[in-house]
DNA sequence: TGTGTAAAGTGAGCGTGCTCACATCGGAGG
DNA sequence: CCTCCGATGTGAGCACGCTCACTTTACACA
């Protein structure tokens, strides 16, 4: 049982190790759910005994990439930032770890994460929207006495974060290693709107949109 | 050559008529590209002559839906109306056209005109996206003397413009034939942003994003 | 060491979207 | 009326993501 734990646990990580590799050199289209099994040393079939799906399988790299990104966060933190700094470094954070990924991160998020499409697409996909807003609700909660934002709030920051990071993947005004000029423009207006909006909308009327009575 | 237009535009018809009707009742991604062709009553191959992916099919109906809305709202304006007020039509006049394919549209558009990604999956989306940007900044133009937004600006709407599709089209506040009260909100907090953010950047520095240059 | 059994692994096969070598058609020139 | 040729239509076939009936493995117990 414990080594069976192990070795599982072990393949596991090679599956993961390939997918990152072969998802980096050849994209997330072009890499077959077959060549990241043969790369890890599996049959395709097992590799579906680890991942419900390709996009489960990218979204998990993703999710490594941004819950390292959040300690990386807590740690840097001083406490005496304002919420638009606060949120900037959160932002920044996550693309620090997303720089190695930023080539095919659009491409799996766009399936699993994007906020239009009819189901989730992946369980991972909702995971880590989730996990995200809950970050983010929380460090607004910390900014203003604990009062959390909306939901109606939360979609609009998720949209912002989503087009951002879409910019940012494709911004040909970075270099190799370090983000692009005009994505850091648009990440501090997106958030300066958002905080914005936050004083303009939840400040006056935090239940606006919890529950859509008829008139 | 007469006749054999005719019968292409024919088979054409039939075609996106064949799509709508299957998209609608099974949803586009239930829907085979075989059925629609043989609902069409012509060979799997054949649609690919006339649609080069089955996004583009998808896509060919959004465009003449919102090619449709476009003509609705240059009939309607009155001409006093304030940039909110117009923009809020715009996009009235654009969900009351995709109302038939609001089950679907999520769908495609996900693939197709998504910020994310690296490519823009087909043409069509890509078309899409730039007339309607083109119909935005116009019609911001015209409140601001002439004055085009940028492109981080534009960038902004269509990242809103999406954000709010997205909660449109899967808004359960709403009922057949109408549209939910919890996307009206978000539609009118989003416009109300996208134009403070307006009047906050491109007012003072239209110019802000045009060109990446080092510090 | 031998045996039972559940977990882990396998790969042929399915249904997609899409391609391509070929069949068919229809109208112009002899 | 026959012949030719470009345009249009065809469907077997490809590669993909994913499934599932089956095999193999490795541990607990005798």
């Amino acid at each position: 049982m414990r080594i069976s734990a192990a070795a599982k646990q072990q393949t596991r990580a090679r599956i993961l190790t390939a997918a990152r590799e072969l998802f980096g050199a050849e994209g997330f289209g072009a890499a077959t759910t077959r060549d990241v099994a043969t790369a890890a040393g599996i049959a395709t079939g097992t590799l579906f005994n680890y991942f419900t799906s390709k996009e489960s399988l990218g979204m998990t790299l993703v999710a490594e990439a941004l819950e390292g990104a959040q300690a990386d966060f807590a740690a840097k933190r001083r406490g005496d930032e304002s919420l638009e700094e606060d949120l900037f470094a959160h932002v920044m954070a996550g693309l620090h770890r997303l720089l190695p990924h930023r080539a095919w991160v659009g491409a799996v998020l766009e399936t699993a994460c994007t906020p239009l499409g009819t189901s989730p697409a992946c369980v991972e996909g909702a995971a880590v929207q989730e996990a995200h807003l809950t970050q983010v609700s929380d460090l607004i909660a910390s900014h203003r006495g604990g009062a959390t934002p909306s939901f109606v709030s939360l979609h609009l920051y998720w949209t912002l974060y989503l087009g951002l990071l879409s910019f940012w993947s494709r911004d040909e005004t970075s270099r190799p290693g370090q983000h692009g000029e005009q994505a850091l423009v648009l990440i501090d207006r997106s958030l300066r709107l958002f905080v914005a909006s936050l004083d303009g909308a939840d400040g006056q009327s935090a239940a606006d949109a919890t529950q859509g009575a008829a008139p």
